[in-house]
DNA sequence: GTTGAAAATTCCCAATG
DNA sequence: CATTGGGAATTTTCAAC
């Protein structure tokens, strides 16, 4: 799975049925916090294993679930700095809009990137090992694009990430 | 699997034998885009199913791999607003820090939260399906607990964002 | 929705070179 | 590291209720 990138942050839910209930969103509650067999996961919702197995099926052909991935701790993975930077552009262009965009796709420590409304016109969170780690991204975004301001602060601590989307909405 | 927090964003290495190989990389790059089974991968990177499942092992147990979770698709979940929150804290005591981080931890809207060096005490990553959704996570956030400014950035469009940590420093 | 179960696939771990 | 083999577990699908 190509883990690609929403065109627009805001868009309205797609042409499905919307016909998911309460048990749809337990099911996706646990697979979200960890995958687990369906026999185990029917058994913790209280349902038998073929309509369990059905409904994640549903949801997968609904697009509701992305897909299935590993995911690395990132202190083992030796990148426990993160770091968020804001981003001014110099210019209003489409041109440098696609060039931002093909550089921080380039990279692998910028694992999120934003647009924003207000005077910061982008947002980007980088993983790293350390502060020189950092200054190494820097140097090769500032090299490669012109950029009319690039501010950084540093995570401190983190006291809340999770991959699992609410659920409530759905 | 608990997505539970990292006390420290930096903090050294755990007491691996750090022997991770280009090969592991590869591993880990693939299962991080898509979960799948221990005879493709193989096949992908060139390897026979046995030692690259011997390797998966050995990463899980090193804790490199924190788990295997089912991811959702924020607009078919009904949460395409992406809302960044910067917080001021009213008074640096230890009693507020442990207020907010429950207050925090209990809202599912709240993906991401980070205490940040410089003039923003902490940012808030949060998933809405709208700006009124939003005002309601607002407003049940200062009832519930004081603070000295919170102001609110509007993900226009996001360029980026990937569960997928680089494996260059492991 | 339920139970029960067969078929196909995947996982796990040997034995061997 | 590779190959082969195979039992256990899981997934997937299908009946019948």
């Amino acid at each position: 799975m190509k883990q690609a990138t929403r065109k627009s942050v805001s868009t309205r839910r797609g042409a499905d049925g919307g016909n998911f209930d309460e048990i749809d969103r337990q099911i996706l509650d646990l697979l979200q916090e960890s995958d687990r067999p369906v026999a185990t996961l029917a058994e913790e919702i209280g349902l038998s294993q073929t309509p369990c197995w059905r409904r994640i099926r549903k949801l997968e052909e609904a697009g509701v679930i992305r897909g299935r991935v590993t995911l690395v701790d990132p202190i083992e993975a030796g990148v426990g700095l993160t770091v968020f930077i804001a981003v001014t552009a110099p210019r209003h262009e489409i041109s440098w809009l696609t060039r931002f965009r093909e550089l921080i796709e380039s990279i692998p420590e910028v694992v999120e990137a934003y647009r924003l409304t207000g005077s910061t016109d982008y947002i980007l969170k980088v993983l790293v090992p350390d502060i020189q780690a950092y200054d190494e991204v820097y140097k090769s975004m500032i090299e490669r694009l012109d950029f009319s301001q690039i501010s950084a602060s540093i995570a401190m601590e983190e006291l809340k990430f999770t991959t699992a989307v609410p659920t409530a909405y759905l």
